[in-house]
RNA sequence: GCUGAUGUGGCUCAGUCGGUAGAGCAGUUCACUCGUAAUGAACAGGUCGGGGGUCCGAUUCCCCCCAUCAGCUCCA
């Protein structure tokens, strides 16, 4: 029997052997370390009897598939920690997941954050008894008579789910027995670094129309100094976290009587989402856009022509009710008919074609109350919305153009590394959620596919993330938590142009249906600016910067000076604050440096009596003295280079 | 909306086994006029998230709301 390793050599075996043993006799190292094995790419416990000739490969915990075997197996021992404490529980589904593990259990009482400990005691008692774990295979009918008569009803269910005849395999570690695919480790004593992280509610199954479980999550390492890097790396980011510094920093604040999903935009948020604005309507105009301005409200009419009022009229801020009303109205919670109203007005020719209209929208959502976040999921919002109407000819050409110009933002921003592409694609069995018309939905889903694979993008699909009138391309972002979001969207919608009756009169005199691309440039303004105080830890690129510099006195004998200062500079393009307050420098600059303020600019003296500045960076501390101009150079060249380093 | 947790001065937090609260930072005033991440002193600041209930008495116990956080579900 020949194993072929990873590295090309092949290993010769008189007889048959479990993997454990190969790969103990082809490196003692090695399997030390060795979790599970791949033979011929399929995962396979230490267990496992090799008989064939095969490709054999170690895995450890270096390897994915080595932490997520690890991790499961010591979700199992949560499993069975739980159940020993509390016989009644019953267990659903325990995965390993990105950095971790969780596992869903429908408790009779409810769990507290306190029982963790106790939870965790008990499973260190399991892990000392080094339990072997032993991997069986049942029919479904033997596992689904076991199920029901342990009163595993999720298991149970997870067994009827199986085709007819399938077979199941169940691991055993001590009195407790798990359905499980597999791989797990040898025994319960390979665990030695976990920690549980948290206590969470989630649906059985994931549909809300289920049952809420009560999810423990938790993360394992073979480490404990190792996972103690985690934890702190954890702690980190939460620092990070645009939700506490955006506050800290006194960009955005909340208040329980103006409701929630309703921030407040202080100053300093205010000023930075104008810098943002102004840029990104410049860069518009520049690019062939028109800009609209249409009203924050409808009546209810528009929405049941373009089908939202049936899709998402529980989700909408409706003014005036329809069963007393003659008119009701609602907070609009997108721009598409505004727009296309607009386009209505006059007949089209395929000579005017394309339509680039585009606004900052402010738009409004009633999001559930569980779903608000910092500046990343609110009720209001200010969107970089815009509607393309064209000719399919010009479909591919006004895309790329669409998504020249997000590129260019995110290049601007500093926000290129970290975005990854989603195509998302209509689900083909909801017939609730998506218009029924599976003919559009393929050629649409074809033209945007090959649109953007014209373009080389690299992308993951997704099934049923579309919008109901036609397919997406998303830009996502992930938070500090680790949590994915979608930042721009670019849709290509085939269903409202004929809704709405847009048309154009093509060459031959005849009238046609145009095509529509919804986009944003930005995105939602708030989202976008939580995820640059996320990226830059709250010291957002010089030329977002509400405040590029502060002119600091050390003595009051400068203050004159100072404020001369602040007026040249500010008359130079560099907005400027002053600190005239009679603190000493070092208080000075140390609020100025919590406050990330890009430059301070210290007046003695000295610097007055020779007419230069003493410069300190935020980044780079202090960088001596310089002449007015030179420093106007500097912080302008940056300023107008858009740098964000 | 669901599960779990949290809510005490502008901020970070302590405290009260039921007898109307305390610190540090921030603020104000005064002194110091200072050289690149905190000068010192004094003063001021709180309906203990809101509303009900129990009690002689509630910030503390009970109920209902509201808001915040993590997760689930949702996201045109």
């Amino acid at each position: 029997m020949k194993l072929t390793l990873k590295d090309g050599k092949i290993i010769e075996f008189s007889e048959k052997l479990t993997a454990g043993d190969a790969a103990k006799s082809i490196s003692e190292g090695l399997y030390r370390n060795a979790l599970c094995v791949r033979v011929d790419g399929q995962l396979k416990d230490l267990s496992y009897t090799l008989d064939k000739d095969c490709v054999f490969e170690v895995v450890t915990f270096d390897d994915e598939d080595g932490k997520a075997v690890y991790r499961h197996t010591t979700a199992h021992v949560l499993a069975q920690a739980v159940k020993s404490i509390y016989p009644t529980v019953k267990l659903a589904i325990g995965p390993s997941i990105e950095n971790g593990f969780y596992y869903d259990f429908d408790f009779v009482s409810k769990l507290g954050t306190e029982d963790l400990e106790k939870i965790e005691a008990e499973m260190n008692k399991i892990i000392k008894a080094n339990l072997p774990i032993e991997r069986s295979v049942l029919s479904k009918k033997e596992a689904a008579k076991a199920f029901k008569e342990f009163g595993e009803d999720y298991k149970l269910e997870l067994v009827n789910d199986l085709p007819d005849g399938s077979e199941v395999t169940v691991y055993k570690q001590g009195d407790f027995v798990e359905m499980c695919r597999g791989p797990h480790l040898p025994s319960t004593g390979k665990i030695k670094a976990f920690k549980l992280v948290s206590l969470a509610g989630a649906y059985w199954k994931g549909s809300e129309k289920n049952k809420m479980l009560t999810r423990i999550y938790g993360t394992a390492f073979l480490k404990k100094a190792d996972l103690d890097e985690y934890l702190t790396a954890l702690e980190e980011a939460k620092r990070r976290d645009h939700n506490k510094l955006g506050r800290e920093l006194g960009i955005f604040m909340t208040d329980e009587n103006i409701g929630q999903g309703l921030p407040l935009l202080m100053p300093k948020g205010a000023k930075i989402l104008q810098i943002l604005q102004r840029f990104v309507e410049d860069e518009e105009e520049k690019r062939g856009y028109l800009l609209t301005k249409t009203p924050l409200m409808a009546k209810n009419n528009l929405y049941k022509i373009s089908g939202h009022w049936y899709h998402y009229k529980d989700k909408m801020f409706i003014l005036g009710n329809e069963e007393t009303d003659d008119e009701v109205f609602a907070l609009r919670p997108m721009t598409c008919p505004f727009q296309y109203s607009i386009y209505n007005n006059g007949l089209k020719s395929y000579r005017d074609l394309p339509k680039r209209y585009a606004e900052t929208a402010t738009l409004f959502r009633n999001e559930a109350s569980g779903e608000m976040h910092g500046l990343i999921r609110v009720r209001q919002f200010t969107l970089s919305d815009g509607h393309i109407i064209c000719t399919p000819e010009q479909l591919e050409p006004e895309f790329k153009g669409v998504m020249d110009l997000i590129y260019f933002l995110l290049r601007s921003m500093g926000l290129t590394e970290g975005v990854s592409f989603r195509f998302s694609k209509y689900d083909p069995n909801d017939k609730e959620k998506y218009i029924n018309d599976p003919v559009a939905w393929e050629r649409s889903q074809a033209i945007l596919k090959s649109i953007i694979d014209n373009m080389g993008i690299e992308y993951e699909e997704a099934v049923g993330e579309a919008a109901f009138y036609g397919p997406k391309l998303d830009i996502q972002y992930k938070n500090v938590h680790g949590k994915e979001d979608t930042i721009i969207t670019v849709q290509i919608d085939f269903a409202l142009a004929e809704k709405f009756g847009m048309s154009y009169i093509d060459e031959n005199g005849e009238k046609k249906l145009p095509y529509i691309i919804h986009r944003s440039s930005i995105g939602c303004y708030e989202r976008t600016l939580a995820m640059l105080i996320e990226k830059y830890a709250g010291a957002l690129p010089l030329w977002m910067c509400p405040e590029h510099a502060r002119v600091m006195s050390l003595t009051d004998r400068t203050i004159e000076k100072v404020k001369e200062l602040q007026l040249r500079l500010n008359a130079a393009g560099i907005r400027t604050a002053i600190d005239v307050r009679n603190e000493k420098i070092g208080y000075k600059i140390r609020e100025g440096q919590m406050e990330k303020i890009p430059y301070m600019l210290v007046i003695g003296d000295k610097e007055a009596e020779s007419g230069v500045v003493s410069v300190r960076s935020r980044n780079d501390g202090d960088l001596g003295v310089m002449t007015v101009e030179e420093f106007i150079a500097l912080a302008g060249k940056k300023i107008s280079e858009r740098d964000c380093k």
